[in-house]
DNA sequence: CTGGACACCTGTACA
DNA sequence: GTGTACAGGTGTCCA
């Protein structure tokens, strides 16, 4: 594939409701306003490519209950296909030349005894429904159901994951992308980092 | 009280939701579809009336991202008044010779264990608020609060319902209704089963 | 501030 | 496999 040039612009740890029946991710507010403006609109669509290139489209918005920024529409279907769990960390990034192109990843939580040991993370770019050597124990309500086990081909409680290893792991810097202030989002097209989008406004 | 013919449009089983906190009653598409009409209105506040006489007054609408059609505002106080549980069967009907006279009834769900008897059923028109003859527990959840009692006298978490018994069971005949097909539904004056009504339009 | 109304959303069942 | 129906939910708005 390609190299091509992204930045990241946030991740986040996932905690037990961001992969539970709450069907949403809240983005910690301090990224959310750096780096995805909403501007007056209540909603937005947002597509971000996973490492197969696939799109992912998750409804961004605020909710003044909470005062929260969250994805909700389209992030259990997420969770679900990359099998997501408390503790695992999803990235977004943005590529440099191309600010509209969003990426999002995932890599499996660090092991809690090694934190900082790079190999005990797994991320995404390798085979996505499991990580590669792994051993991964899913509970009953983890399983996923006969039924819609979409591109899965593997369902017992206990699995060993593939031999695929070895995948570069992601520089995790600190430091805050200098990210366009919020502009107004109106409409269908939209400026976002600077850069005119074609999001989809809602209904 | 004068003998009115009416005819059955459809009944509805209610379920948990039905009578729970979402406030709205489902109607299966394929009964709105067939006797309530929308056209292209999003939303219709519609009349029926009770064994009593009483008018009820409905928000009908459709609801897009569940494809279904719902009752809404004021749905919550009638399941409220006439005590609804899920199980309990709504029934709506429309007078033969003038079909924009709209009614509701209601009828008890039947016994698990005599599914046939018709005695086992208790129905509406007797008193409105609670079924003759039986005794009823209502949890802390169930009880109307004081705050919106309305026209009700008897609040206590256990109550015995009058005396008055003995009522024509409904028969549950399944026969399609002959329905006038779905007419254009606009502004304040619809025509609906072929009749003209005076609905009022929303907002 | 609270509850009702409202327009969304989703998992499941099923044809 | 895909789409439909719907039971069971959500956050937001507003009286």
């Amino acid at each position: 594939m390609v190299q091509e040039e992204r930045e990241q612009m946030f991740e986040k740890p996932l905690t037990p409701s961001d992969v539970g029946k709450l069907n949403r991710l809240v983005i910690p507010k301090q990224h959310a306003e750096k780096h995805l403006p909403l501007g007056s609109d209540s909603g937005l669509l947002l597509s971000f490519e996973d490492e197969a290139g696939k799109a992912w489209r998750f409804r961004y918005s605020y909710w003044t209950s909470s005062h929260s920024y969250v994805l909700t529409k389209g992030w259990s279907r997420f969770v679900k296909e990359k099998r997501l769990h408390a503790g695992d960390v999803v990235l977004f990034e943005r590529r440099r030349s191309a600010a509209d192109r969003l990426y999002i990843r995932w890599k499996r939580r660090r092991g809690l005894l090694a934190p900082n040991t790079p190999a005990a993370a797994v991320t995404s770019p390798s085979p996505p429904p499991c990580p590669p050597g792994t051993l991964k124990y899913l509970s009953t309500s983890e399983r996923v159901s006969e039924r819609e086990r979409e591109r899965e081909s593997v369902f017992l409680p206990m699995v060993r994951c593939g031999a695929g290893v070895g995948d570069e792991e992601a520089e995790m810097t600190r430091k805050t992308t200098k990210a366009t202030p919020a502009t107004l989002i109106k409409a269908k097209r939209v400026r976002l980092f600077g850069v005119n989008l074609d999001c989809a406004p809602e209904q």
